[in-house]
DNA sequence: CTAAATATATGCTA
DNA sequence: TAGCATATATTTAGAA
């Protein structure tokens, strides 16, 4: 969706994430290439079409064809500054070339003489079309003085270029080639018109751009405050400093007025289909902070069925997850409904997940949303374990809010909601979890049993596998499906010999998958040790996992290298056996310093740090 | 949790 | 105005 007249590419995006969700509109300006000016040639066309009483005569009728063209000429020249423009024409073919290159010097030049012929007409230039690219083109190629120049001698044109089909590009070049300061005169320009603009159908576009692409943090506030009514524009400055909240806190009246304009605007913007700009979406975070029940049941109405085309901002996700902690039961129903036909997107996108994850805090029928989202979570399983956002979910799903995973600032935003949802959310908090994770683990099971291979085609998988199966809560769901996951990993670390680049063990996540294993407990940052699991003692996995890999580690026929001596030998192994020693030292029985002969052990390899260790340790 | 690494924002220069 | 340096925020790794 993203209605932009440029895409100036957002510095949060990246590339791979964006394409997903924002359905991108074809740029209509390139920075570079001016591909919204037709080559010379079309242009004559396009005036053709414009003029609309040029028809095109027999086909093949050459004199028809000059006649038409000298007639056209003429036309040209008959309107207002029609001569200059033909003039200025041949000095913009000449700036806007590229080949052959053009020096700096004489582009400049060029802009003056450009600048010279136009400025007195300026403001009949760039209502139309032809010049108004001319004036583009010159934009780009002035130095700092003539660009503010320009700038200022349009003063008074600002609200016309931005309604005008033609006016508007212009307008983004000029913000888009500017400096702060040029910038801001055209802000100061246009306001007192930000709300007539939204609702224009030319001038929300540059509205949007304006806002998301070329203003900053304190504009940004500017424009904004315009929508909360005439009163609260900056430069009534009472209230310049105060936020929204703290405004309406103290003034129930005000509150009335604010919430009142915000949703006149909002409704007419979403009337008009304009849902997926990114404005609105900062519109309406102000506005669910203030909205009353009756506003929000109005404001729920209004987006019924829009709700996906809010997800993939911040704000917009801010918003979604505010009206899911505020809904009813059958209202969050048809959010979800809503959401369904697009979850991948959603789960995949950096602001999505978070919604998502609204909707496991603060929905009690979490029937609903098992049945609504398991087929597709268990079609795509590591695709979502893989992807930076999804696997979030699964990951609090497992383990709730771990700060491993989870920023502060993250946390308290989600917390935020929970507070919000409390008011129709019926259901404990702990409940809900437990909920989830029983219905949930069923997926996680099946597919990890099933797929154990792929988990290690990535170290994301990886560590997500490496969380599940140090996971308390799922060994006391199914410890059958637990064990057999755990003897099956043994089999696959041993399928391949350790010289094969693609044994799983060479991929840096393993190594912490079998020592977490090994050790059955974590390290403690703070006691500087390692503090064992409750339920996962050494009866299910740590001694008893690490004989039974030592056990294959002793093996016959393991000569190409699957013995003990080659794992120590082996960086990527070798602290593995570290764990393993550490593990079964002191069980007699075992008797693991028997097992290793320490003359075979490599201690010249600096890069086995492993190895190094180990061989002291043995001494 | 903490330190290090990396990404992002801001300011300055030539 | 690019690009460089510096400050600041966010992500990631991770004991020996």
């Amino acid at each position: 969706m993203a209605p932009r007249v440029t895409s100036k590419k957002r510095v949060s995006e990246d590339s791979s994430d964006s394409s997903k969700i924002v359905k991108k509109s074809k740029n209509l300006i390139d920075e570079d290439s001016d591909i919204s000016l037709p080559s010379s040639s079309d242009e004559e066309e396009i005036d053709e079409d414009e003029e609309g009483s040029v028809v095109v005569g027999e086909p093949g009728s050459s004199d028809n064809h000059t006649e038409q063209r000298k007639l056209l000429k003429e036309r040209k020249l008959k309107r207002s500054s029609g001569s200059e423009i033909q003039q200025i024409k041949i000095l913009w073919e000449q700036l806007r070339t590229t080949n052959p290159p053009i020096p700096k010097f004489k582009k400049e030049k060029l802009c003056d003489e450009i600048w010279k012929l136009s400025s007195n007409n300026i403001g009949d230039f760039i209502m139309k079309h032809d010049a108004s690219r001319i004036i583009q083109t010159l934009i780009k190629f002035a130095n700092k003085e003539l660009k503010l120049k320009i700038v200022k001698s349009l003063t008074g044109k600002y609200y016309n270029l931005a309604t005008s089909s033609y006016g508007k590009y212009l307008l983004i070049k000029l913000l888009h080639y500017g400096n702060k300061e040029s910038n801001q005169i055209i802000i100061n320009e246009l306001s007192g018109n930000f709300t007539k603009l939204i609702k224009h159908r030319e001038g929300a576009y540059v509205l949007e751009d304006l806002f998301i692409l070329y203003s900053t943090k304190e504009q940004k506030l500017q424009i904004l405050k315009e929508f909360w009514g005439k009163e609260f524009s900056i430069f009534k400055n009472d209230y310049q400093k105060l936020t929204i909240n703290e405004i309406c806190d103290e003034n129930a009246d005000k509150k009335l007025t604010i919430s009142r304009n915000l949703l006149t605007i909002i409704t007419s913007s979403i009337n008009k289909g304009s849902t997926g700009f990114e404005i609105l979406h900062y519109i309406l975070n102000d506005f669910v902070t203030i909205m009353d029940d009756k506003q929000f049941e109005e404001l729920f109405e209004l987006l019924n069925e829009q709700f996906a085309e809010l997800v993939h901002t911040d704000m917009g996700s801010r918003v979604l997850s505010i009206i899911i902690a505020k809904s009813n039961a059958k209202q969050r129903k048809s959010i979800i409904k809503n959401l369904k036909k697009h979850f991948i997107k959603l789960v995949e996108n950096e602001y999505g997940y978070l919604v998502f994850i609204t909707l496991l805090e603060c929905v009690d029928d979490t029937v609903l949303i098992f049945k609504t989202f398991s087929p597709m979570i268990t079609e795509n399983f590591i695709e979502l374990t893989v992807n930076k956002y999804s696997r979030k979910i699964l990951l609090f799903l497992m383990n709730g809010y771990d700060s491993k995973y989870f920023s502060p600032i993250t946390i308290k935003q989600l917390n935020y909601y929970i507070e919000l949802s409390k008011l129709t959310s019926k259901k404990d908090s702990k409940i809900r979890h437990d909920e989830l994770l029983n219905k949930f683990s069923l997926i996680f099971f099946k597919n990890i049993n099933k797929n154990l291979n792929d988990f290690f085609n990535d170290n994301l998988s990886i560590q997500f596998l490496n969380e599940f199966l140090i996971n308390e809560e799922l060994y006391k769901i199914n410890s059958d499906a637990f064990l057999k996951i755990i003897n099956k990993l043994i089999e696959l670390l041993f399928e391949k010999p350790l010289i094969d680049g693609s044994n799983m063990v060479h991929m840096p996540f393993t190594t912490r998958l079998i020592k977490s294993l090994i050790q059955a407990g974590k390290w403690d940052n703070k006691e500087k040790k390692i503090k064992l699991f409750k339920e996962l003692n050494d009866e299910i996995i740590g001694k008893k996992f690490a004989i039974d890999i030592l056990n294959k580690l002793k093996e016959e026929g393991n000569d190409d290298g699957n013995n003990l001596i080659d794992w120590i030998n082996d960086k990527d192994t070798s602290f593995i056996i570290v764990a393993l020693y550490d593990k079964l030292k002191d069980d007699k029985k075992v008797n693991i310093k028997k097992l290793i002969k320490v003359s075979d052990i490599n201690d010249k390899d600096a890069d086995n740090k492993g190895s190094i260790l180990l061989k002291k340790l043995l001494k």
